[in-house]
DNA sequence: TTAAATAACGGGTACGTACACGTTAATGAA
DNA sequence: TTCATTAACGTGTACGTACCCGTTATTTAA
């Protein structure tokens, strides 16, 4: 945690001073451009790893007027506290590297509406950009923007889901799978032998595969153990609309009386959690993200387990990551899974999207 | 999002040219030094507000000379994997604002040996440091050190445990009361009818009184309850041998057959864990930190619940936090509550500390 | 009345790096 | 031989801010 001096020890200056050589010429061996023999270049790179010289980013910045642009993709905030809070992640990070004379530029689209996002992403110029920040809500769409970044050579980093196969910077996000067991983990914790509920709500088929890895993961728990296996009912609603949905688990619940827990494979949990409050139905309910709602459920007692997925921290990994690759050149790790969270009525207060 | 071309629209050399005066006048009235009338001040005061003027913290520090002593004291890593992540965290900061010419001086004191605290903070000089970072593990020796920062009017920051009364820059750590409760709502969702027994193992008084905040806690959480209330069997051990905790929790449970959890308040579960897979003794098990011996016996199964407190993130947040207040002129919340995670088997292989 | 002090300002250099441009010598083409 | 080209460097300025050191006018002390 010693540091030298570092006025005179270290620094281009003292590089050029020891090889004998100008400033400039350190700077081209640097910044590998040519004009230097491969004799000097051998010996400055020599004296570069002697004196462990890292370059002042504050100055390297401030010299060269160079300026990079990321290129932000990820659905509509509005009325969606899950995005908005990826959307303030990304916010929080540009605030700390905008002094570096980095730009953004945000581009949306609707959840709920595929073809906006194909829209945006055939009619988005990706040339200007030096990165690329994606939530690839949509599969073949999320495909074709990735192979155009690697025929550009501008790194992509996907948030909140990753496409597995196309080579990105980095993943970060959640893994479904797991987070799946976790519920299962939790309700199998506080069941004694009743049956259990899945239910999966979804319009859009591409959203709809994500909550299909949850809900393995989700039996994959049960599979593996020994003991007690509960029965697992399933019910899929491809409906948003809430009566619809009060409908649907109105019948399902009549049909099976003894249903102990229900599982629901996203945030739409505040749609069961009101018709539990309403219907004075008591049993364990587990859901996924810590919205506004959600959270209102949970402080009742309604909801017992929400699982959380770090939207904002998403959000701010993504674009810092885009950053300390492209301008601090540090290693990024392929995958960055976020930790997988739960929140209860206790800690609720505590917890950081 | 969008920027101006911060060229020629902002800086001092704008403010300077429109309010007819050179940069060094400009310069004088940011650092609000004398030497500028009044009347001058006030224009430029007002033209900074008027083009939003941020100063470009690169070219500043790069300018000034100034370099920014921080002095940390905590207690040693030594086989002690939680203030290893502590350091760690400080490390991870410490890597991210050297840039800025910040140099760090750390300071360790033994945990279980008060009287090494008491030397460190009696022959520590604070005079030469623009900040301190303090875990008060011992509370005299903490207002000691605090009211001498405070003659100085050197900003100080604890961390993971608080002296409330005196007035620090800011405080980073866990609820221990809301953690306890946080424990005693797991505990509850998953017992029946048992008993519950809180374990208490500490040697040194002032770490004894950490755990007291959470066995409150916990206690608080059943006695709010207003439908069952397990009995709550209360263990004190004294002394931090393996074999005296062991034969004293013999006993405890020899006189108490129905325990059916058991709540040890800091991260010396691992102990309880260990006896309890000698003697095949199935219980559930609440714990603290998520430590290597922790999680291996959360991942046999011995343990249930680890209650994590992110050492790594206080440590990262305590360092960064003295640097955006001393440099930046952020402003740091006064308290700064770390979220009480829940780590299980199924969810500890995402867990960052 | 004169020297000294002070208030209010401008000029200029430095921080560490980037880069445009100038310079020299060697090489190649005509 | 002469001119163009190129490799291999050095010089110097710029980035935006900080701050030392002048300079001028005005006030104060003697």
């Amino acid at each position: 945690m010693d540091k030298k001096k570092s006025s005179s020890l270290s620094g281009v200056k003292e590089i050029a001073r020891r090889a004998n050589v100008s400033i400039a010429t350190v700077d081209r061996v640097i910044h590998n451009r040519k004009g230097v023999s491969q004799e000097t270049k051998d010996k400055i790179n020599e004296i570069i790893k002697e004196i462990g010289f890292q370059p002042n980013i504050l100055a390297s910045r401030l010299a060269s007027k160079k300026t990079n642009r990321f290129l932000v993709i990820i659905p509509q905030s509005a009325e969606n506290e899950y995005w908005e809070a990826c959307n303030k992640g990304i916010d929080r990070s540009y605030a700390e590297i905008k002094q570096y004379g980095i730009s953004v530029d945000k581009r949306f689209y609707d959840l709920d509406n595929k073809q906006s996002f194909v829209k945006l992403v055939d009619s988005t110029s990706i040339v200007p950009y030096d990165g690329v920040l994606l939530a690839p809500s949509f599969f073949d769409e999320g495909v074709r923007l990735a192979s155009r970044c690697k025929e550009n050579n501008i790194p992509l980093v996907f948030v909140n889901s990753d496409i597995p196969g196309e080579d990105s910077l980095s993943y970060i996000g959640p893994d479904l799978y797991k987070s799946g067991r976790q519920a299962a983990s939790l309700i199998n914790f506080g069941i004694q032998k009743g049956k259990v509920l899945i239910v999966n709500i979804s319009k859009e088929i591409d959203t709809y595969h994500h909550l299909l890895r949850k809900e393995d993961g989700f039996r994959a728990y049960f599979n593996d153990l020994p003991s007690k296996q509960p029965a697992l009912i399933k019910l899929d609603i491809r409906d948003t609309r809430e009566e619809i949905i009060e409908k649907m688990v109105d019948e399902c619940l009549q049909q099976h009386p003894n249903i102990e827990a229900v599982f629901v494979t996203n945030s739409r949990v505040r749609v069961i959690a009101r018709y539990f409050e309403k219907q004075h139905i008591d049993k364990i309910l587990v859901g996924y993200d810590v919205i506004k709602d959600n959270v209102h459920y949970l402080k009742q007692g309604v909801i017992d387990f929400l699982i959380g997925q770090k939207p904002e921290e998403q959000g701010y990994r993504g674009l810092t990551s885009l950053f300390q690759h492209t301008v601090i050149g540090t290693n990024i790790p392929k995958y960055c899974f976020m930790p997988i969270d739960i929140i209860t009525k206790e800690n609720v207060e505590f917890y950081r999207n």
